[in-house]
Order: C-alpha cells, then sequence, then structure tokens
DNA sequence: TTAATATATGCTTGACTAATTATATGTTTA
DNA sequence: TAAACATATAATTAGTCAAGCATATATTAA
C-alpha cells in the first residue's frame, strides 16, 4: 500500500471518500456483538439459521436480520439444503479483520 | 493466540463477553467516518482542535464532541499548550486495525 | 480587569438500527 | 392435497448517537 509517510510503517494514506464509504461500512459490521459471534459460530464448519439461533439463545428472525446483513456484507454466503439455509463465512479477509481485532483485545 | 482449530491459522477462538465488549467497542469507533478522518489526519503530526476543524471542514463542537470518543477510546492523547489543545494518536495497536481494515478495502 | 480567542460541555433533534411480533414464503412429509 | 417445519420479511418500538446550537470554561493579550 501506499503510505504518506516511507519511515512509518503503520502511516496510513488519505483515504477517498468511497474508501471511506467501505470503511465504516467494514467496521461497522463488527460493532455488533451478535454479529461477531455468529462470524465466530461459524468459524470451523456451516451452520443452518435453527442452529445458529441455538447456539446464541436468540430467536429466529433477530438472527435472520444480522445473516441478512452479513450476506449482504458478503461476510457470510448461504446454501439452501431442503427446508433449512446453511451459512458459511465467505470473505476471509473480513475475518482477518475480526482476528486483528480480538487480537487486540487480548493484548491489552 | 489461541485457536479452536490448530489447522487454520484464521481460527478464531470464541471470545469472552468481556473481550465481547472490548470488540464493539474498539469496532465501533472506526464505524464513523469522521472519526476515521480525524485519525487520518493525526497520522504524521498531533493537530489543535483548530487545525482538525479546518482539516476536515466541520464546526468545532462536532468535532470536539469525536475527540472525546477517541480520547475516552485511548486511541488519541491531549497536550495542553497555552490556549490550545494538541491531539495526537495514542494507541498505535488502534491506528494498526484501521491499517488492516484500509489494506482490505483497497485490495476489493 | 476586560476583551478576544480556543476549547469543552449541556441540551436537543433527527437519523439509524437491533430486536420483537406477526405474517409470508418455501420445502418436505403424510 | 393439507399440515408441519424452516426461514424470510414487514412493521413497530425502543435505544443509541452524530451533529447543531447555545453556553460555559480556560487562557492570553490589551
Amino acid at each position: 500500500m501506499t503510505c504518506t509517510n516511507p519511515h512509518d510503517s503503520i502511516s496510513i494514506a488519505i483515504p477517498t471518500d468511497q474508501e471511506l464509504d467501505l470503511l465504516t461500512q467494514i467496521f461497522s459490521i463488527f460493532a455488533d456483538s451478535t454479529r461477531i459471534r455468529i462470524i465466530c459460530a461459524l468459524q470451523d464448519h456451516e451452520l443452518s439459521v435453527n442452529e445458529i439461533c441455538a447456539a446464541l439463545e436468540m430467536s429466529q428472525p433477530a438472527i435472520s436480520h444480522q445473516l441478512r446483513i452479513l450476506k449482504n456484507a458478503r461476510v457470510v454466503k448461504c446454501r439452501r439444503a431442503g427446508r433449512s439455509s446453511f451459512y458459511a463465512l465467505d470473505d476471509s479477509h473480513v475475518a482477518l479483520i475480526l482476528k486483528m481485532g480480538l487480537e487486540h483485545v487480548r493484548e491489552i
């Protein structure tokens, strides 16, 4: 990536308006504990909506609501099998950002 | 860090409730374009409140409002000099998370 | 001390959003 | 087909929050 200051590897070039929008979109996804818990639940394997409800002990519409947000953001993908829909992580980049945040939190 | 699945380096152990709170707090900070712009403006050098207002073309109370949030979250620190207050980045870990997000956005 | 400058704070409003309730759609079994 | 099951969607509500306005506090200069 380009940096405004080549001497500082952490330096960030000023984001464009479009980048700013995308950034706030992505970070907004993680700004909700229910969505983070869903992503963690899908970490190792896909789950049906019902299974996610059971895992998080939350209502089905509440889970479907958040799944739609995660799907629109391409964080999860959906596969239909019979009368169940199975959700799995889609974009590994996004999971990496969450991992970064978690590492940060655990280093405090 | 500990992983639920040692074969997958991206795997994330289920966060505790406390970690979940800290995570949503941190990501909430980046879920606002004004705050991201402030952080970017402070990337290379400290700035007074007035200078930040000028850089972002926003009102002084709006900037002070966001600076207080960033300060409480220890993302920025404040230094008083005469009648001006100069703000600078405090926690470089947080800037790293922002950098991650920006790299992600720029790779799409 | 008074005036001017710089920043912080309190109050309010409008926009956004997570969760609930109720209902609709889709799928399988009897 | 009808009934049961699984998920999606609509409408509503309550809570959160960014920004604006007004004002208070703090610092310097005259």
